[in-house]
DNA sequence: TATTTATCCTATAGGTTAACTAGGAAATGC
DNA sequence: GCATTTCCTAGTTAACCTATAGGATAAATA
């Protein structure tokens, strides 16, 4: 299940983007247009921030802002950065690895192997994705 | 990320599946070969059997077995039983929907379309595989 | 019929995480 | 200097996950 954080994340990106040209906007104007409770979207945007996907302002006329243009972000690092590892078990994680305690040997593992393929079918969905993308299909034509 | 019990449930059938002519298997003897807690997959294999994947026998000699082939069991299924909902946000789930509270409308929302895509990347791969599928490739020949 | 074996069932404890909140520090603009 | 807005740390609450306890029920065996 995608956690709200994520989900807030993803809003909350796509509303800075759709807005890339103006000034900063600040994270009330954000969270009264999605809905969202504005100090849990304060913590967001913030890791949002640290992580290189927006820009800030402190005082008067600040806010958030896209760094970058929404063409050049994909898909899979706002995931990976939000709601952590697109593997469903850390041992199939590309990013997130690590070896299952209860499991003797991978090679003969039968989650193992199926969950590499639900990892890869994720992955080429998030691949072939960046915020311009999912912002587009929003706003059909 | 894929809870214990459905990788134990996972591990459970599979183990069942590779002895499906022969009698009962108790869970003593599945949690020791497949490092599982006797107790906790005493109540994983109890869901399965109520949701018409296993068989079961009291009593001495007991034990649970594949009632029906390991051919015919849909990963989907299983995963749905085990793990709930195969979709990330209720919104877009076939089985479990529900309407998101924060959201105005589906059809104008971001996250909702990618994780359609999302949803029937990992539907292809489970719709693709049956319970046998995934012990054959453990078993290579 | 008594005993042993093994599943069935309910309840619950303990730990972890998610979702959200509080309050103030730091920076910026006027 | 004052208002504004982000930055930062910490804490709260509730739900959920994992696992366990203990007895009820049913079957086999002697």
């Amino acid at each position: 299940m995608l956690s709200k954080k994520t989900k807030y994340g993803l809003k909350a990106l796509t509303y800075l983007a759709r807005h890339e040209e103006s000034a900063p906007i600040q994270i009330q104007e954000i969270a009264t247009a999605e809905n969202i409770s504005r100090k849990f979207l304060e913590s967001i945007l913030l890791t949002l921030k640290k992580n290189g996907f927006l820009g800030s302002k402190k005082g008067k006329g600040g806010g958030y802002y896209m760094i970058r243009p929404a063409s050049e972000i994909p898909m899979t690092a706002v995931m990976r950065i939000l709601e952590g590892p697109i593997a469903m078990v850390p041992c199939v994680s590309l990013n997130y690895y690590e070896t299952c305690d209860d499991c003797p040997d991978e090679a003969t593992c039968s989650v193992h192997h199926l969950m590499i393929q639900v990892r890869d079918s994720a992955l080429e969905v998030y691949r072939n994705h960046t915020l311009a993308d999912i912002i587009r299909i929003t706003v059909p034509e």
